[in-house]
DNA sequence: GTATGGATGTTCT
DNA sequence: GAACATCCATACT
């Protein structure tokens, strides 16, 4: 696999508004840097936890653990979920907001046997589709709260080789029930590294 | 292929 | 005590 030499963000790029910049996410690329090498994959789902969700983990003020989802725009919000997986957020809006956009499914790129290693598994669909995944095979923790991701460092996002990231589909978001009817939800809608069972285009056609 | 239940940290009632 | 932005092993159709 070539080196690729992703240019990071710019956060005065990144849109203001939550959904907004959980569409813009999609296509672009997450970089691990990792002592054995880097890890890297195109996202190809997100999340939108805007300003007034009830779903939102800012939504009833900040807390220890979820201080990092109030910094600027553009910073990592890492948290353990069910005590098992842990969920890579980016935080949004002004500072003080409390709002993200949570990275669902990466499409591997770089480092796919760091990957493996790290999610103790083979198959390339399975290795970063659903946030706990991702988040394990690219070995992210709370170790790694806060960090800012519009500079180059051991997490950091970058842009893809193209901006052509394929036609994008909006959904209801997965695993929620509080304001659940929200289409919040963005994926590439022909990838197979998104994650199920969702993939309903709640504005296709279904019936 | 679908369905179900267990593991388990943090926050809230 | 219960809920929760999940994953995996196991059982079953």
């Amino acid at each position: 696999m070539r080196s690729a030499t992703y240019r990071p963000l710019d956060r005065p790029e990144l849109p203001d508004d939550t959904a907004a910049l959980a569409r813009y996410l999609i296509g672009k690329v997450v970089v691990r840097e990792l002592p054995e090498g880097v890890a890297s994959g195109r996202i190809v789902e997100t999340e939108a936890y805007v300003v007034g969700d009830a779903a939102g983990h800012g939504y009833r003020g900040m807390t220890p653990r979820n201080r990092s989802l109030f910094l600027e725009r553009g910073h990592a919000y890492v948290y353990l979920a069910y005590g098992i997986s842990y969920m890579l957020n980016v935080s949004s809006e002004t500072p003080g907001t409390g709002t993200g956009v949570l990275i669902r499914a990466l499409e591997p790129v770089e480092g796919i046997e760091i990957m493996r290693a790290n999610r103790g598994i083979e198959r390339l669909r399975d290795l970063a589709r659903g946030p706990g995944r991702l988040a394990q095979a690219l070995r992210i923790d709370r170790s790694l709260d806060g960090l800012d991701l519009c500079r180059k460092g051991p997490l950091w996002l970058g842009h893809g080789e193209d901006d052509e990231p394929g036609e994008i589909g909006q959904s209801t978001r997965i695993g929620i029930s509080r304001d659940a009817d929200r289409l919040l939800r963005f994926y590439v809608r022909q990838s197979p590294f998104v994650s199920g069972p969702g993939s309903q285009p709640v504005s296709g056609q279904q019936h």
